[in-house]
DNA sequence: GTGGTTTAGGTCAGTATCTGTCCGCAATTT
DNA sequence: AAATTGCGGACAGATACTGACCTAAACCAC
């Protein structure tokens, strides 16, 4: 009965690769009667799958949306676009589907052959660096933690603390967070017997030691609002206050979630706050954002943007 | 016989879901025996999908990486995340997975339910535009092109040409290409009687009409191939040639795949020559690497860089 | 070591299901 | 009007599945 099943799947792959069908070439390619073709999208459509069907000469089946998501059916090349695309996703993009993004990942690579997660790295090692994303971070790192929250087993790892200083950290891991444009995670340290904060772009190595625990409650809502708490002890060293001379609702969708906040001062100008550990990111964010400005504080900022635009002067000079 | 191949891919959907299961906690959740579990289990290792267990109290089942992908079993939330990754990887991204996301996004979204459709429109909507990308690509024109490559059906959509001219369009399209970070869709244009290639950023409203046509070949070895011919015929507006002070290896990494050609002249400098067909992008795009140049031509990249150095200035001496 | 727990897997009987064939019907295009 | 295609009922034979029961082997805790 393997045979009935496997070609259950095979079916379905067949209606995924392509939009339509007729059922001779389906049953021809599976190697079964017509009968049986009928039957088994029959059997699909109690299985809840849409499959739409056309009398006459030009009949056809054909998979259409329905209510649920059917087993995706990959070949090689799709399963590596998958995986860039959500380590992109994970790292960068939009919106509060990067925490989703990792745990689509975990199950993704969960299953995906060697030689498919070979060229995914390789692939991966040979993206652009977005200059003005900041520190960045490995997507295996985020990928090796989500499967450590998910499986309840303990990490170990080396951190760079803020200070620069250097250390070896075992932990049992409770929740990786995006918060920003950073990612974060959460966990009981098992050498100091506390719960820490730690800033995936500043570990390296992550390793599951496969040692699993039993979890324990944060003290804190959840683990957003305990890092929301962790950051507002520490904020960011460069606070920035500039006038842009632009209206406010034309640049609001300019500026990233969140990269900072709008606020209208007149018809045709606003405030812009927004702040960043780096001077040299912190002016590359607002002189993209292509409008003229003031800025107010903090006067580290005013100083590079002179900078800046003398390198600028000097590059239009010519050698 | 419906009943035990739902219960084979509701298996395959728990053993993704999760790291490792008990034959007991399987057996529990789907409703049978422990004995079917254990058949259940080798038939899907009879499919080829390698499932590792563990005798013992430990004991478990535990899905690995083999050698085929098996078919992803998603929830909401993860098939949103998929469709929103390959989105960003279609449009933004690295080396030459883009044509392959697109496929793999047209599969998806082929059976992706309309409430997911709707969230994940809403997302996309959200995204910030990268200002230095030059103009966006609507995803959703990328995979009705792409649909349309697919099933051959021909298509109509409105164009705007590169010297501003509208007009309505009705094609058979061939294939549809990424080069350098634009997009391409290469038809036979029914109206005009010939071969064209199309921008996808510069076209509206495509909508397949459902005839379907037979495919015709194209006078090239391949569509990609056509297209750099073409590209060639109609070069950037501005062609930039700057000296970067900084070594060739150091900068390398840091210039996009198509962005541009590095050349070393010494040690501590090398050439950049890099085109766009607007002066600001242009611009920012040399002005984003961070190091000290010189530019050489054009001279109004020059003026540009003038421009914002001024701009620049003003900003720091705040209002 | 010993005992308990877990997976592995053989066997068996009864039942359920699947498959192919044959058939008439309906829808649609030519 | 004819041809093609999907739809689905009926039937007979073959096949496969399930649960129960049992034994073996591995592994962990005590």
């Amino acid at each position: 009965m393997t045979e009935t099943s496997s070609r259950l799947l095979e079916l379905l792959s067949l209606l995924q690769a392509r939009r339509e069908w007729s059922g001779l070439e389906l049953a021809d390619r599976l190697g079964v009667s017509g009968r049986t073709i009928r039957r088994d999208v029959e059997r699909l459509r109690d299985l809840g799958y849409p499959i739409e069907s056309a009398t006459g000469p030009a009949g056809c089946y054909r998979l259409r949306a329905g209510t649920a998501m059917p087993p995706l059916v990959l070949d090689d090349e799709e399963a590596i676009a998958m995986a860039v695309g959500l380590r992109t996703a994970a790292r960068a993009s939009v919106s509060g589907i990067e925490e989703t993004s990792v745990r689509a990942l975990v199950k993704l690579e969960q299953v995906l052959p060697a030689h498919l997660r070979r060229r995914v790295a390789a692939l991966g090692s040979a993206t652009v660096a977005p200059p003005l994303a900041g520190p960045t971070v490995e997507p295996q790192h985020l990928t090796a933690i989500a499967a450590a929250c998910r499986d309840g087993e303990c990490l170990r790892f080396a951190y760079r603390s803020r200070e620069g200083t250097d250390s070896r950290r075992h932990v049992e891991p409770h929740s990786l967070v995006n918060l920003g444009h950073r990612w974060y995670l959460v966990a009981w340290d098992r050498s100091r017997g506390d719960w820490r904060t730690f800033r995936v772009d500043r570990l390296a190595r992550p390793a599951s030691t496969g040692v699993r625990f039993s979890p324990r409650r944060l003290p804190a809502k959840d683990a957003a609002a305990y890092i929301r708490q962790s950051i507002i002890e520490a904020p960011n060293r460069f606070e920035a206050r500039v006038t842009l001379h632009v209206a406010a609702e034309k640049i609001a969708s300019r500026v990233p979630p969140h990269g900072g906040t709008i606020e209208p001062i007149d018809a045709r100008s606003c405030e812009y706050r927004t702040g960043d550990d780096n001077l040299g990111w912190l002016a590359l964010r607002i002189t993209m954002l292509g409008v003229d400005f003031d800025v107010h504080e903090p006067p580290e900022l005013a100083e590079q943007l002179r900078e800046l635009s003398d390198r600028l002067r000097r590059a239009a000079q010519g050698s």
